[in-house]
RNA sequence: GGAGAGGUGGCUGAGUGGUUGAAAGCGCUCCCCUGCUAAGGGAGUAUAGGGUAAUCCCCUAUCGAGGGUUCGAAUCCCUCCCUCUCCGCCA
């Protein structure tokens, strides 16, 4: 949520911030909005003030055994007025909060300017995608229609979810702890284990609602209970309604969860395999952080990502999102692309953002400067580190053998107790 | 799931209709006293929104959430959520 005080100050610097992603501010329904909630917010609060001390007098009066009647009937028919009124600023009220929600943060002044994804910039490339002497096999030939069962999926569920078995669950399950590890260990997080299913409040202070409902799962109308779509949800509303010292920041959290997504904007994309599916595992971090150290919390957490990547010396690249394909609630994202043989392209595997007080303005996260004793909000920041399942994916496909097997990186031989998996039967 | 008790500021905890945004204590901040430490004295110490250039000032809201009664609600009524104790069930 953007604060509603630079909303009405520097109207034409938002709208213009804005039009770079391509969101068209209606500026004439806000400014009647805004004119008619100033006035009719200044008399409801004014007459509100004179109802209390209209009461407190007849309080008074009572005490001292005076006739009030006067007094009361005054102040009765100032309750009656006074309740139009209010009731008419909360829809109006609501309104504007409904507005204020429905627009996308700001965007950094160093976002390339484009309008979808051809147009974000790539910042490097590490590693070199590796040659083959032999005809390679995608991921879901050498899942072997077994190890990867999709029809298992369909069975179970539908379309869209998968049954891993053997070695590449076995895989996926040493991943999760090679990651969780490494950011513990390495990069100085703290495991976070949380729920999977989300209610409302949360969804909407990270940016999932009112906007994107339907690319969640709704699974409880009673609570208003959503699956996760991302860890991000749940991590990061631990923060909510928080006031933290400054001396506990930054914060930094990794946490695995499954994610949840009903992704209604894109059927026909990567209908084959496990690219793109409505259940995935990801290892998540988000760190809360002072807004002055934001910008180097970006740099960081994406060589978090990175770290886990070269590890796995998996070939990748570095891009930074253009306006027009950056998310909703981010001022920044830098994206994390796989070597994808059978594609012969990067694909994403991170999406690594600094949301700055996009997220905390809505949840009310906030910090406590000892210095001052002046309270902020947080600056918060995530980034998958990683994807699971474009990670099996892509250890698959890039470390497949002509045999049919797949070594195993070695800085994951520890988890799986071997060198390679998938050998022939 | 059943029965009971409760949800008040950073914490403990008063407060059953009226000058209570809220006693008291603890904690914290500043000042005084003090050779140092300990002890003592004084002042201050919630958040959000709005009026504003403004962190001064003024107004409004907030005692789990939402409704209601009333001139007036932390206090009375209704619905919901949560916590604790006991019982049941269960991984």
């Amino acid at each position: 949520m953007l604060d509603s005080k630079l909303l009405r100050k520097e109207t034409k610097e938002v709208i213009s911030n804005l039009k770079r992603r391509g969101f068209e501010f209606d500026e004439t329904l806000w400014t009647k909005l805004e004119s008619k909630r100033k006035a009719l917010q200044g008399t409801t609060e004014n007459q509100q003030a004179k109802l209390n001390e209209l009461s407190k007098n007849i309080g008074i009066a009572k005490q001292n055994s005076e006739d009030t009647k006067d007094l009361e009937k005054m102040a009765s028919e100032l309750t009656a007025t006074l309740k139009e009124q209010s009731n008419e600023l909360d829809n109006l009220l609501e309104q504007i909060e409904n507005f204020v929600l429905s627009i996308p943060n700001l965007i950094d002044h160093d976002v390339p300017d484009g309008e979808d994804e051809t147009s974000n910039l790539e910042l490097k490339k590490i590693g070199s995608p590796r040659v083959f002497d032999f005809p390679i096999k995608d991921h879901l030939d050498i899942g072997r229609s077994y190890e990867i069962d999709m029809e298992a999926g369909v069975k179970l569920t539908g379309s869209r979810f998968k049954v891993l078995r053997n070695d590449i669950a076995h895989l996926q399950r040493g991943l999760i702890n090679f990651m969780i590890d490494t950011h513990v260990q390495e990069h100085g997080y703290e495991e976070v284990y949380v729920p999977y299913i989300v209610n409302k409040e949360s969804l909407i202070s990270t940016g999932q609602l009112p906007k994107f409902e339907e690319d969640l799962f709704k699974i409880d109308n009673k609570n208003d209970f959503y699956l996760t779509s991302t860890a991000e949800v749940p991590v990061t509303n631990l923060f909510r309604d928080e006031i933290l010292n400054s001396e506990n920041l930054p914060i930094k959290y990794v946490c695995h969860t499954p994610c949840f997504r009903s992704e209604a904007g894109s059927y026909g994309k990567d209908t084959k395999g496990i690219m793109r599916l409505h259940q995935f595992e990801k290892v998540e971090l988000v760190q809360a952080v002072e807004s002055s150290d934001s910008d180097e919390a970006l740099e960081e957490l994406t060589e978090h990502a990175e770290n886990i990547l070269k590890k796995l010396e998996l070939p990748y690249r570095v891009v930074s999102l253009c306006s027009g394909d950056i998310g909703f609630s981010a001022a920044k994202t830098y994206d994390l692309e796989v070597w994808v043989p059978s594609q012969q392209a990067y694909r994403e595997i991170s999406s690594c953002s600094n949301f700055r007080a996009f997220q905390t303005r809505r949840m009310k996260a906030r910090w406590k400067n000892n210095s001052d004793n002046k309270i902020e909000l947080l600056n918060t920041l995530n980034g998958s580190a990683l994807a699971l399942s474009r990670t099996v994916l892509a250890i698959l496909e890039n470390y497949q053998e002509s045999d049919g097997s797949v070594t195993i990186p070695d800085v994951l031989r520890n988890y799986l107790g071997k060198e390679s998996i998938l050998l022939p039967q």
